[in-house]
DNA sequence: CAGCATCAAGTGACCGGTCACATGATCACC
DNA sequence: GGTGATCATGTGACCGGTCACTTGATGCTG
């Protein structure tokens, strides 16, 4: 009756095998008698057999179980990461494990990834997009099956890696506004995992390569707060009119900033984000923005673990989409300065 | 060197004492000399000596570990109440899973949930908000340790369960926009687990309390589209002064489309909002909304669930916070018909 | 029909811990 | 000084699977 409490003898009892037979049904095992596969279902049926994973785990040195080390999953591109590798992990009969890096006091981190990278808990994914992230992979202990999503710019990579190369989406979003007419293009950065993220990278590119001032870069962190801050600062400069946001949330703060400051968007100033969250479409104005495939990049990420742990399995084409520039409401040409147009 | 394969007899050899010593000493049983269990220690350091979860898991029967069955992390509340259960967990000592069940097909739901519910992978935390939660807790195997997080209005629990009670903010709120003189409030609705939720009973009490006609809520799902698309319904309405919305997204939503309908917030139109995201201070105009304790609720339910394991161990007073109305400028008294004030 | 390969199934050790119980030493007390 | 309680530690079984090897039975070949 109970579920629990049922092993592989038991099965292998009411079946009147030995319990080896019963593992192999239950692994698919070929060099079995159909027969005696059917007789061996039946009990298994008829008691309720489950495995116990941590039996398989403990006899045979493999867990398929993953661990996400991520830094907060309330910013939409984290969690649509995770998202995406759980999916792809329980596709794969991985369960997916998770440990938030934000909550974890700086000093008790290494404990923390050791405990969390215990061999027999499995592997690693580490988010490390940020500088958590990057210290996080660092304290991971050596003998661990480990994947990390980083930056395209992040450097020497101890492990294999999914990069997330948004350089050229920031420099196409950057060309995109000088095509406008702007005659440059400001930038409120995200925090860097590298100190030089790919982002800042691409759009200074983007205005070298056109010959235009490169202003320096406004440094925030991800929340619309410190987004509404620098809006501020930029609001009070009459010579912005180009703005490009290292995420949406700050571009949120930005545009708010401009409204107070009585600039408007896409008049007086243009707005462009990053990311694509689902609200970007009703801000007001609506944010042009450049949408990232952060789902299909957790998917990838997990593709590799398991090419990685089982190379013998079937391999999976990374499958991420491009980034995409998303135009709506908030960019678009400058006006003219000092001219008295209606709005 | 290699921290793996060293088990808890190769310590024992290196410190010349028993198997069993070395289990006493790494689990802290008082009844160890002081010197052998430094001897003990070293050993441990020498060896880098980790202790095998899933040995212990499998010797002791318990694991340690908990589950957490959520629809989609990407709303803000589901999302933060995960928060709360892991760094509670990760505190305890246990290990965090997760399963997300809106990429689940519904005729696979019940195999997923027993396969991440075996016992032999620890309790489960169902977050039971909405009909995929109720289905997957439904479908929960007997005999595995088992808190849902549940509306109050939620029938029958069939196991300990931290309930959500926000009928009686939205009655708050809905109170507090009758008394800033509207006469009456709409309501744009989330989706219910139970068909009935609490926030629109709490609405329609407030409003039947007053003595003012009750309008028939909008039902949405939780998306800013959906909000959208109730809110141009009721910006056709120009009875339409005050609008509660189920959460803040339906809200974002709602104030883009009263934009489009040229009708302004607060001015002619009130909108209060559900769950204070961390961007609803910067909407335009910033949101009036109800903040939850979402992450409080988390912790409160793995304190739960905790207790349910371990008995003896230590009780902890449920901490979530009371839900509480955050007043910004998306509300405000109506402003009296056809009278052609300066905005 | 001997000889060997192949197949279906069984046997017992083993993974790395915990558990129940056994053992010998120390100590208190009458 | 014998008796029993308490303490520190050791012994071997056990959790529920997997692994390597063994055992008969059957089939193919020359």
């Amino acid at each position: 009756m109970d579920s629990r409490k049922v092993s592989i003898r038991d099965v292998a009892r009411a079946a009147g095998v030995s319990h080896q037979t019963v593992s192999r049904v239950i692994n698919g095992h070929p060099r079995v008698t159909p027969d005696t596969r059917e007789r061996v279902q039946q009990a298994v049926r008829d008691l309720g057999f489950r495995p116990s994973r941590t039996a398989r785990a403990l006899a045979s040195g493999q867990v398929d179980a993953v661990t996400v080390l991520v830094s907060d999953t309330t910013l939409y591109g984290y969690g649509a990461a995770l998202q995406g590798i759980e999916e792809a992990a329980r596709e794969a009969g991985f369960s997916v494990g998770i440990c938030f890096l934000a909550s974890v006091a700086p000093e008790t981190l290494a404990a923390t990834v050791a405990r969390v990278g215990d061999p027999s808990a499995g592997a690693l994914i580490v988010v490390a997009w940020d500088q958590v992230g990057i210290r996080a992979l660092q304290a991971v202990p050596a003998g661990v099956a480990v994947v990390a999503l980083s930056e395209a710019s992040a450097l020497d990579a101890r492990c294999p890696t999914i990069r997330l190369d948004d350089g050229a989406a920031a420099a196409h979003a950057t060309r995109y506004l000088l095509g406008l007419g702007h005659r440059t293009v400001h930038h409120v950065a995200i925090p860097s995992s590298s100190g030089r993220s790919d982002r800042i990278r691409g759009w200074r590119e983007a205005l070298t390569d056109a010959g235009v001032p490169v202003p320096e870069p406004l440094h925030a962190s991800w929340t619309p707060r410190s987004g509404y801050e620098a809006g501020r600062a930029l609001a009070a400069d009459p010579d912005v009119t180009a703005i490009l946001c290292g995420n949406d949330d700050l571009a949120l703060g930005v545009l708010r900033a401009l409204h107070e400051a009585g600039r408007r968007v896409p008049e007086d100033v243009s707005v462009v984000g990053f990311d694509d969250v689902p609200q970007a479409a009703y801000y007001h104005p609506a944010l042009t923005t450049v949408r990232q495939d952060f789902t299909g990049l957790g998917r990838d990420s997990f593709a590799l673990l398991h090419g990685l742990l089982d190379p013998a399995g079937p391999r999976r084409e990374p499958g991420a989409a491009r980034p995409e520039l998303i135009v709506r409401e908030s960019s678009g040409p400058p006006k003219r300065r000092n001219t008295g147009e209606q709005s």
